[in-house]
DNA sequence: CAAGTGTCCATTGTTGACAATCTGCAATTT
DNA sequence: AAATTGCAGATTGTCAACAATGGACACTTG
């Protein structure tokens, strides 16, 4: 768990409250969030709001629709969600294999700080937990990437296989996903450390 | 061309001629748009400015940073336009595939307009032109889809292909690329779709 | 009774004023 | 001369008031 969350602004501290609310389910895909609630929720008024809606609709968790507002967005159907595992799979190897000669020492440590994070989740059977440290995990590896697009464009991608987390039977099998991947990496099999960044995600 | 295009609110209006401007090149990458400039020029308040801001930012054309204002974003970097290509196509050809046996006489009537404002911008070598109609086509093909967040999906990938479109040597290919697909369509030949909807997607 | 019309209320859209922040440059210090 | 500090202007961030829109429901109308 992250002990201190430093945001630089009021929509970021907005938006990131929300977006643990959707990743966790207590917001449902299709309930409506009304401006003048949050402003009220938050003590600001309705203009840091819309910004926070701005960027959760770009994660693709909020839905707007002119003059009726937004709500959380639906998961995607189940013809689609093949397609979204493929998507993701071919960035995140992607990022991988580019990034994988010159990953430093340091990238290492905060990737295994986020491995024992993802562990205690698992240990203690808190899956909305499970469901950040997730995030976090694969965000920083994409973020390790020269071209800071590229987290734009996977962001969402991702969000979408995160709305409904739920194709473990056995919550400690995530933990050995990706300790199998940090293994590989440690150990310098690329090949090997891919295969297993694609198992991890589906 | 579209006669006369009915927009919703004012923010899609002045979002639509922003996009425009970006992928016209009129506004090149790392340029700042200023909320004051637009908002004299457009004779509006900056809300609506902003919140078109936020439309453009989701598609990817502008980039946002806090108390710094938006800029135009800069061009996928040579190593990650293929990654860009892939997911397109994979986007694309999964739609087509699955669409493929319901589409209608409807769909194909506009697809064929489409066409046809395509050749007409490639006689007459307005690369703008053919740019925007380039994007309606696939558009259509991708909204015909039953799950409309596909599209939410495939648009800030698509962008970024069109952020410089100067792939082409002679722009009358085009409108041949184009035309393949749909007389594939037409004739029911969904494999043979599917080769030329790839072919037209590098 | 079905279809259409009007009104009201909840909610989002827009605006202009004011506050906070950043940037560049000049003055100051070491 | 190099680094630092302090201003001033430009720009974005926030706010609260007012306008416009959409949905629900009662009411008319054929």
């Amino acid at each position: 768990m992250t002990a201190f969350e430093i945001y630089r602004t009021l929509p970021e501290q907005i938006a990131a409250r929300l977006q643990r609310e959707v990743l966790s389910s207590k917001l449902k895909p299709g309930d409506p969030l009304r401006e003048t609630d949050l402003s009220e929720r938050f003590g600001v008024s309705r203009g840091p709001i819309r910004e926070a809606f701005r960027q959760l609709t770009q994660q693709g968790l909020l839905v707007l629709e002119p003059n009726k507002g937004v709500r959380v967005a639906q998961n995607p159907s189940v013809e689609v969600r093949p397609l979204v595992v493929q998507l993701r799979r071919k960035i995140e190897t992607f990022v991988l294999d580019s990034i994988f000669d010159r990953i430093t020492a340091d990238d290492l440590a905060v990737w295994d700080d986020i491995l024992a994070d993802i562990k205690a989740a698992c240990e203690s059977n808190d899956v909305d937990a499970l469901t950040e440290h997730d995030l976090r995990f694969h965000q920083a590896i994409i973020q390790s990437h020269d071209d800071k697009d590229l987290f734009t464009l996977w962001q969402p991608i991702m969000m979408r296989m995160l709305m409904h987390y739920n194709r473990l039977d056995d919550i400690m099998e995530s933990y050995r996903e990706h300790k199998r991947i940090l293994d590989a990496i440690h150990s310098g099999q690329k090949a090997e450390a891919i295969r297993a960044l694609e198992a991890n995600i589906q």
